[in-house]
DNA sequence: AGCACGCCGACT
DNA sequence: GTCGGCGTGCTC
């Protein structure tokens, strides 16, 4: 296929030309022109030549033939940032089967006016005298753009360039003329918003003593503590490699408390001296005060920090930070991960099997491949850190694709780990028990309380089963948009927490009339309840998604807990996710099992990171602590495991369970989930696919590709109906991934035109 | 962004 | 008439 055209973005950044151009590739540069490269082309009046960004290329002219231009050239030297960044979005475009529109929307930050941020300023440079009568000739004249301009300075003698141009109505034809007579200067202003400030405001720290202006403490490193011996042994390992220029991808498993975080600082600051930069990903969830903090200390104002709730504004201002060279280390979510560094020399995913690294929008990217392949491109290494590494991840390191380092202590010699009980919940029941808290749990509580120490209890899912049964019928009473239960929040009314619709709880059962319709179940508001009746002196915080609904409600939550005004600390995963509570000495999972059986192949795996990390909250400072995990199931693998705190073991049967099942890494899984408003349409869009899928599988040589690709399907979505919405899945398993990426694309192109025919939307997903 | 085009009031 | 300010539209 001949590709005679290349889409090229101008680099300008003005919205009227952010959008692509069409240029013919000539003879001699074929080949040798891909996405992200850049090249020079000739654009507007007098074929000035300028500079642009290949994003795409193709075969079909959009425009008239005769209006394109050739490609005049590629630029040579340097790559930039921006030319990494599109080629990245091309490998995710072909990678996630998304649109190369939708790709670039998230590997590029949005150009978009930086209202509360301006990035010039127009400044008189007249005295008062010389504005007086340039303002008296302009009205004499009747220049009326200049006059308001003028006008304007006397008010104000500098006038931010943005608000120039909207509220004075201005253009760059007024303002020239102006500049070049000596009236005024267009003045750049560098000025940014400070998250650091920002956050120090959520956790509500003091604002004294802790200034980073003027360079901070960066490139002292004889005034951090040394690395203990496990962990000078893994940064000099892979500085060895750096130093070698070799790049690659290592794996740390480090048990919580190991002190994974000095490693990185350590890489961190090598990796700086050689003049180049750093982005670390770390899950939202971990991303709090303390943390942030270490890395100002060590870093200084070298270092910038993102978060999902920022406005885009905000964001783009830490990229443009990245790109002019302000910062060289970039703290964040996944999204931090195209931060424009030109000169990308270290990447490091810390708590690398968070869900969170998974993008649920298109394209649906998975942090760590991208990283893999940014890393690459970059000639940088990558560093994954983690306490319960993802199958995924721990196998390519036994392979020996990753480098993999182990700590198994805790880096603080006083700080042993927590002792780990489990409570078999069906004895508690024969003996009588029917509260939420087992004996053993009450008896620990009781101690606790008595010392003053603190108490963390967390329930797996935020508002699990506290819906409201009739006890006459069984039936449940469930949204009427979605096919979930209502969960019963403590005002009474009942919500639902895929759609957000809520009612009054009612009187009677809708179903059967009956008058015995009563609540369910154990949510984190009826924990609190009930802890609050047996501890009534205790003071109890609790976390969820009602609590934290505002901005910043995470960190006043959790600094509120931290600063020891609570004793015990209620709440779903969320609370158990990387914070640091010194006094805690005890923690309960109440209901292990709750996350043991949802519909995923995951599920496992999860309860068992989230068990470790539970496990691993409790006893962090000189106190020793406590765990109890209260369960159905005390002799099931993932609940065993997380109590020995064995991640081997549970590797070892979890990848023994998912070959026998065939679930990755064992195989490749590609689910195909089509969603539509009407129900016959998905069920018929589903099955037709189903059906092709068998036909290409039947259509294959005997001993070819199709004989081992399984289907399943279609089958309805965990939750099949959301906010009116039926949903149905098709796995397809093969063990080799590019026939999958083949099924995938075939699948897209037969599907591409019943797609939005009657509001029917189509995921792709292939791990 | 940066340039041309064309409208419109002002002045030799 | 024509000069210059200034708003608009377009660039593959």
């Amino acid at each position: 296929m001949g590709q005679e055209y290349a889409n090229i973005i101008i680099d300008i950044s003005h919205e009227s030309v952010d959008r692509t151009f069409q240029y013919r590739i000539p003879e001699h540069l074929s080949g040798s022109i891909h996405a992200g490269q850049q090249v020079y082309i000739p654009f507007g009046q007098g074929n000035r030549q300028r500079k642009g960004y290949v994003v795409g290329l193709t075969d079909q002219a959009e425009i008239d033939e005769n209006k394109i231009k050739d490609v005049a050239g590629i630029v040579q030297g340097s790559v930039t940032a921006e030319s990494q960044l599109i080629w990245l979005a091309w490998w995710m475009k072909e990678r996630y089967g998304s649109t190369m529109n939708q790709a670039l929307k998230t590997v590029l930050p949005v150009k978009q006016k930086v209202k509360e941020a301006p990035k010039r300023q127009l400044k008189c440079l007249l005295d008062q005298e010389g504005l007086l009568r340039a303002v008296e000739e302009a009205r004499r004249k009747n220049h009326k753009a200049r006059l308001r301009l003028l006008e304007a300075f006397l008010l104000a003698p500098v006038i931010p360039y943005e608000e120039a141009m909207n509220r004075l109505s201005l253009t760059a034809a007024v303002v020239k003329p102006l500049e070049e007579g000596g009236v005024l200067k267009v003045e750049v202003v560098e000025r940014y918003r400070n998250p650091l400030l920002e956050m120090q405001r959520l956790a509500g720290m003091p604002r004294e003593g802790t200034t980073f202006a003027g360079g901070g403490t960066a490139g002292n490193p004889g005034t951090f503590p040394a690395l203990n011996q496990a962990q000078q042994e893994i940064a000099d390992s892979i500085l060895r490699d750096y130093g070698e220029g070799i790049r690659r991808t290592y794996l740390i498993h480090g048990i919580t408390g190991s002190g994974k975080t000095e490693v990185y600082m350590e890489l961190i600051a090598h990796v700086l001296q050689a003049g180049r930069q750093v982005i670390v990903l770390i899950p939202e969830i971990s991303l709090t005060w303390q943390t942030v903090m270490r890395f100002y200390t060590r870093f200084g104002n070298r270092v910038s920090v993102m978060n999902s709730r920022m406005s885009a504004g905000e964001r783009y201002d830490q990229y443009e930070r990245a790109r002019t060279g302000d910062i060289d280390i970039i703290i964040g979510p996944r999204s931090a991960l195209f931060a424009p560094f030109s000169n990308l020399g270290l990447i490091i995913i810390d708590e690398e099997h968070e869900n969170a690294y998974k993008s649920e929008l298109s394209p649906r990217y998975d942090a760590r491949e991208a990283a893999a392949v940014r890393a690459e491109a970059n000639h940088a290494s990558l560093i994954l850190g983690s306490a319960t590494p993802s199958l995924e991840s721990y196998t390519k390191a036994l392979r020996g694709e990753y480098g993999l380092f182990t700590m198994k202590e805790r880096a603080k010699a006083d700080a042993s780990l927590a002792k780990v009980e489990i409570v078999d919940l069906r004895e508690e029941l024969r003996a009588g028990n029917r509260s939420i808290f087992s004996r053993r749990l009450q008896e620990l509580m009781e101690d606790r309380l008595a010392k003053k120490e603190q108490i963390m209890l967390f329930i797996n899912r935020r508002g699990y089963a506290n819906f409201v049964s009739c006890r006459s019928c069984g039936e449940a009473i469930k949204c009427p948009h979605c096919d979930v239960t209502l969960t019963l929040h403590r005002n009474g009314r009942m919500m639902c927490h895929y759609c957000g619709y809520s009612m009054e709880q009612p009187k009677v059962c809708p179903s059967c009339g009956s008058r015995y319709i009563a609540p369910f179940g154990t949510g984190t508001q009826k924990i609190e309840a009930m802890a609050a009746g047996l501890f009534p002196d205790a003071g109890i915080l609790r976390m969820d998604l009602d609590t934290t609904s505002r901005k910043g409600g995470h960190q006043e939550i959790l600094s509120a807990f931290a600063r020891g005004e609570a004793d015990i600390l209620i709440g779903t995963q969320m609370i158990v996710k990387g914070h640091d509570f010194p006094k805690v000495t005890l923690v309960g999972a109440l209901a292990a099992d709750l996350s043991l059986f949802a519909s995923d192949y995951r599920c496992g795996e999860q309860t068992f990171a989230l068990l470790t990390q539970a496990a691993g909250r409790a006893g962090r400072g000189e106190l020793e602590g406590n765990v109890v995990i209260q369960t159905y199931q005390p002799d099931h693998y993932c609940i065993q495991a997380a109590a020995r705190q064995d991640y081997e073991a549970f590797y070892g049967q979890e990848t023994a369970y998912r070959r026998l099942l065939g679930y990755p890494p064992a195989v490749g899984l590609l689910t195909i989930q089509m969603a539509c408003p009407r129900e016959d349409v998905v069920e018929q869009a589903a099955g037709r696919t189903a059906g092709w899928v068998e036909g290409w599988k039947a259509g294959q040589d005997r001993n070819g590709p199709g004989r081992d690709l399984k289907l399943i399907g279609p089958v309805n979505a965990p939750v099949y109906k959301v906010n009116d919405i039926y949903r149905k899945i098709l796995y397809i398993k093969h063990e080799n991934y590019d026939i999958l990426i083949q099924i995938r694309k075939m699948a897209e192109l037969r599907l591409k035109e019943a797609e939005g025919r009657f509001g029917l939307t189509i995921q792709y997903d292939l791990t």
